[in-house]
DNA sequence: TTGCGTGCAAAGGTTTTGCATGGCA
DNA sequence: TGCCATGCAAAACCTTTGCACGCAA
C-alpha cells in the first residue's frame, strides 16, 4: 500500500476513524456528512469527497456504486494486500461485506484464464447476492 | 420474460435496435443521445432513461453502474432467460459482455450456499477483468 | 376516444471545482 | 514560511418528475 501524503488534520484523522469503526458495512457520503454534523463537529461535503478519494486510491477504502440512485458507498478494507487473493461477497440487504478465502474459489480465476481467457480482477469483483442472516430474517 | 406492454412507438423501435446492434457492448445514455441527434431525429434523454428502465424492468437490458462518475451504461441481453443460468464477464477495457456457459463455474453458486452461507444473484453479479484481446494490446 | 409515449423544462440529488482562509510541517 | 487541507458556494452532471401535446390502438 502506498504511504500515507501530505498532512495529518483532525478531520482525516476521524474521518478514518469512522470509516474503521464501521468497516464491517458500507457507509454513504451522507452518513458520514451527518455523523460529523451530529459530533458537533461538521466537516464539509467538498472534503469527504477528496479524503475519500485519496483513501480509495491508496487502496486503503473501497468504492461500490450499485444502481447510482443513492450515492456511492464507501468501506474500509482491512488488509488491502489480503483482499487481492480472496473474493468478496456483499450482501445487497444489510450491506455488509464478506472476505471469502476459500481455495475452492480462487481455483476459477486460473480457470477462467486457462480455459476461457480472461483475466479476473479480484479486487474489482464483488459477488452480489444476500447473507445467511438476511436470508433467515425475510423467510420469516 | 415478460411480454411487452403499452403503445409501439418508433422512437421505442429505435432505441431497441440500436442496443441490439450494440450487444456485444455497453452504451451510455449519452451515446445513445448523440446517435439519435446525428441521426437527425433528436431522442429526449427523459424518453430515453423511461425506455430503458422498462427494458431493464423486462429483463431485456442489463444496467451497469461502475462508479457512477460516467453515468449508468445498459447492454442488451441476447436472451435473457439463458442468462439467469450463467456468469457474465464484463472486460474494463473495451466494455465487452461475455457470457460464459460454463458447468465448472456454476457450481460455484451451490459451492458459497453450502459452505458460506451465501446466496448469491447471478442477475447482480459481474466478473470483471481484461478479456484476452485486451490483455493482448496491452502487452504490446 | 382513451390513455400511453414523447418532449421540454424544471427540479432533485450527487459530485466536482474555484477560491480564500486556516493549519501542518 | 511553504504548501496542503478545509469550507463555502457555485457549478457541472446525471437522473427524475410535471405537464401539455401527439400518437397508437
Amino acid at each position: 500500500m502506498k504511504r500515507d501524503s501530505g498532512y495529518n488534520t483532525k478531520q482525516k484523522e476521524k474521518l478514518l476513524e469512522l470509516l474503521i469503526s464501521n468497516s464491517d458495512r458500507h457507509i454513504s457520503v451522507a452518513e458520514i456528512g451527518a455523523f460529523f454534523a451530529s459530533e458537533g463537529s461538521p466537516l464539509g461535503t467538498a472534503t469527504i469527497y477528496r479524503q475519500l478519494d485519496k483513501l480509495v486510491e491508496r487502496g486503503v477504502v473501497r468504492k461500490y456504486s450499485f444502481d447510482g440512485k443513492t450515492g456511492a458507498c464507501y468501506q474500509y478494507i482491512e488488509d488491502a494486500s489480503a483482499c487481492r487473493e480472496h473474493f468478496h461477497l456483499k450482501c445487497l440487504s444489510c450491506g455488509r461485506l464478506i472476505h471469502l478465502d476459500c481455495q475452492h474459489l480462487m481455483g476459477i480465476n486460473q480457470h477462467i484464464a486457462q480455459h476461457h481467457g480472461f483475466y479476473i480482477d479480484p479486487a474489482q469483483t464483488v459477488f452480489y447476492g444476500k447473507c445467511a442472516d438476511c436470508a433467515e430474517k425475510e423467510d420469516s
